[in-house]
DNA sequence: CGATTCCCCTGATAGC
DNA sequence: TGCTATCAGGGGAATC
């Protein structure tokens, strides 16, 4: 499931693969992916002759920013579009050649539903990004596609002015754990008085923005810190070593690319590299390589936590 | 206000 | 073989 990491991975990939297109036409099968406008024909309309300008990471959402086309742009220049996009749990981009080159632009729903049911690799490839999860396609001016894959069709889509986006309860985000500015002050600042346990502390996006199942877990292993812990009972060494395990579980996975426990695929159809590195995220009954423990696995709020019953304490 | 619960989905797996 | 139940998980919205 993409985490911080992983949105960071694509947007990287996207960066250097989109910009400067124009989107030409918008394909789906799965309507419910519009947030904001909620039609398809709304929200074709509002992206379709508008221009990549941007592309980068908000938490977990990668924003696409769009320029206006000529005929929108007035003396005072059209603001510009952000089109969110956020991919949930089993959601990835890929970008890649749409093989019928000819129709690209004008999408005939049998025909595509027809070819993406073609035998293909179970995730998009490199040189096909085709698969049988492919839900929405955003037909580029060069004869490629942005497709979105999303095996539980939990993903979410936005498109607005970016002061509409920027603001809306889609995106109630906090600190960025990357940015320059999380320093050990700012983070105890946000955790003071906070009275919930610690590993949903850690994965309240409005908080701190871009932490989920998988990096909480191995952060609180990495500090050595039992996840049902509340907060308060954390003494200030502990929190300390929470804080760079914050940072560095971080930075060493956006480094290795992310993890593909599940389906996450870069921009590219590769997987992430951080999956060999995990020491409890879906390891239980593997031992703990710090003191040898069984790793266990419990509940926190309809998610599981692993973590090790030895050397995680409460405080 | 903060904390908790529900609910959106589908593939894998276990049990009968 | 084939059915049913259970589980995984992000996060907005509803509820407590």
């Amino acid at each position: 499931m993409p985490e911080l990491p992983e949105v960071e991975t694509t947007v990287r990939g996207l960066k250097k693969e989109i910009i400067g297109r124009k989107i030409i036409n918008v394909w789906t099968d799965w309507p419910n992916y519009f947030k904001k406008p909620t039609t398809k024909t709304a929200f074709s309309k509002c992206v379709v002759g508008w221009k990549i300008e941007d592309v980068y990471r908000k938490g977990k959402n990668v924003l696409i920013e769009l320029s206006p086309p000529a005929s929108k742009q007035t003396r005072h220049g059209a603001g510009n579009k952000i089109l969110l996009i956020h991919q949930k749990m089993s959601g990835h981009l890929l970008v890649g050649k749409w093989r019928i080159k000819s129709e690209a632009g004008r999408v005939d729903d049998e025909k595509w539903k027809n070819e993406k049911w073609i035998p293909s690799p179970f995730r998009g490839t490199i040189t096909d990004p085709r698969n049988r999860f492919i839900r929405l396609i955003f037909f580029l001016d060069d004869g490629r596609i942005l497709a979105l894959s999303d095996l539980r069709r939990f993903a979410k889509v936005l498109c607005g002015t970016k002061d509409r986006i920027l603001n809306s309860s889609h995106l109630k985000l906090g600190l960025n754990p990357l940015g320059t500015d999380f320093s050990f002050e700012k983070f105890k600042e946000v955790i003071k008085g906070k009275k919930a346990r610690i590993k949903t502390f850690l994965m309240n996006q409005s908080v701190i923005s871009g932490i989920g199942n998988i990096y909480s877990d191995e952060m609180l292993w990495k500090a050595g810190i039992y996840p049902l812990t509340p907060i308060n009972e954390i003494d200030n060494r502990k929190l300390r070593d929470l804080y760079e395990a914050i940072k560095s579980v971080l930075k060493k996975a956006v480094k290795l690319r992310g993890t593909s426990i599940d389906d996450y695929r870069d921009s590219k159809g590769r997987k992430g590299k951080y999956e060999r590195e995990l020491i409890v995220y879906q390891r239980d009954g593997e031992p703990c390589p710090r003191c040898g423990e069984k790793i266990k696995k419990t509940k926190i709020g309809g998610r599981t936590a692993r973590f090790c019953p030895k050397c995680q304490s409460k405080n």
